[in-house]
DNA sequence: CAATAAATAATTTGATCATATTCTGTGCAA
DNA sequence: TTGCACAGAATATGATCAAATTATTTATTG
């Protein structure tokens, strides 16, 4: 007899591909301290899952720098030296304005009015200092940039660095209130509905420069 | 008593480690076609291992973009559309240059004489028509400069991107004999002798924009 | 005797495999 | 066309063994 909870043809998810979506979320938002140990087991018993399906995510997430290998076999979160920092911004400098561009060539209105939705939330989050949501929806307003860029590639490299950088998010969030930045999002969102590429393209690097500051405040 | 196969101690690699390097060396140069499925079993028959890490393996490549793993839950060797390459290539650009840049301020004389060896084999290769040993003594030439850099970020993105265009690399092989190009890693290693990193930078790009154009070509 | 070092035991964790289950696509029959 | 059975492949689990860490005990020395 057919398993009632068994997952359909559709949107089936292997439990490999859970179990990485649910690990990344969490490295990406911080929940994680840098240097953190983590074990199989002890995310299959987090994570209910088996251990091969948390091997698989693990490997993954190493392959992505999210996590490191060391040589007693055992795998952290990944730390991340100021100079490791340096690189990851300088990629970011090249590669996130490069997306933004390629997006503003193809975003329709539709789209500038779904972040400007998820921009508004943002905002209410830092309003009300929920730092968890903060993360969120920070990281979600550029992804939906990347999307819109159309390049997998490029995204997929993108998005590599926050992996990067996730783990030190954590120490971002105590600043949540301290924030008095000019905001580059609205900067953004000005001009994409401008449909002035390069404007929204500057606008971004000036975000990622903030960001990338803010991490080096942290860890410095 | 203890099993005379098993890796002891010291240089002890795990399995899933080797089918990873033994599976990215297969990728990278250019054993597998482009599309071509590539099955568990498959590999754990053809690399002598247990399901498992052939598993771990796989899903470490899916994540650097060198397989792609199907809504069927099939994996296959990641195909470069004429787009992708253009992304790629657009980020090998900035990388790559600043890479060899930061190796010219640290290279030392036996570094330099290493690359120089390295390159003579290399032109033996071309010479012979060793289309295999050409494709490893070429990415080799480029991953030691790398190492020198000594940004383990930019240079795990840098190799990354070699993984993206390896399957692709198969159709240059047939060209070989007709590369009647300036040898740009003899302009790289005049440079890096004079200790001038803007011009050893310079020539790695026009390598890489050769190396590129060439694989546009092959997959036009 | 106290303090440190060495050896050993216990526990945790990782690696691998054999096996059972589920999924996907295909061919056949109604 | 639709439904169903079958083969090939992927998925997932738990068992088993090996390696590494930690805790404990014992020995040694000043």
């Amino acid at each position: 007899m057919m398993n009632l909870d068994t997952n359909l043809s559709a949107g089936a998810l292997p439990v490999h591909e859970i179990v990485y979506q649910d690990l990344r979320a969490l490295i990406l938002f911080g929940e994680f301290i840098p240097g953190e140990a983590v074990t199989i087991q002890g995310l299959a018993t987090r994570l209910s899952a088996g251990l091969t399906p948390v091997r698989e995510a693990i490997r993954r997430l190493t392959a992505e720098g999210a996590l490191s290998f060391n040589d007693n076999r055992r795998v952290c979160v990944a730390t991340l030296s100021l100079k490791d920092l340096e690189d990851v911004s300088f990629a970011r400098q090249l590669l996130e304005p490069k997306l933004i561009f390629m997006a503003a060539q193809r975003i329709t209105d539709q789209d500038i009015a779904a972040l400007i939705t998820l921009d508004s939330a943002l905002d209410q989050a830092i309003f009300r200092g929920d730092a968890p949501m903060y993360l969120r929806l920070n990281y979600q307003f550029h992804h939906q940039l990347y999307q819109l860029a159309r390049a997998p590639i490029l995204s997929a490299l993108t998005d590599g660095l926050w992996l990067r950088f996730g783990p030190s998010l954590r120490i971002v969030c105590g600043r949540l209130g301290t924030l008095h930045l000019v905001d580059q999002h609205k900067e953004t969102l000005l001009a994409l509905k401008a449909g002035d590429a390069q404007a929204a393209s500057d606008a971004i690097l000036q975000d990622v420069l903030q960001g990338m500051e803010q991490i080096r405040l942290g860890i410095a």
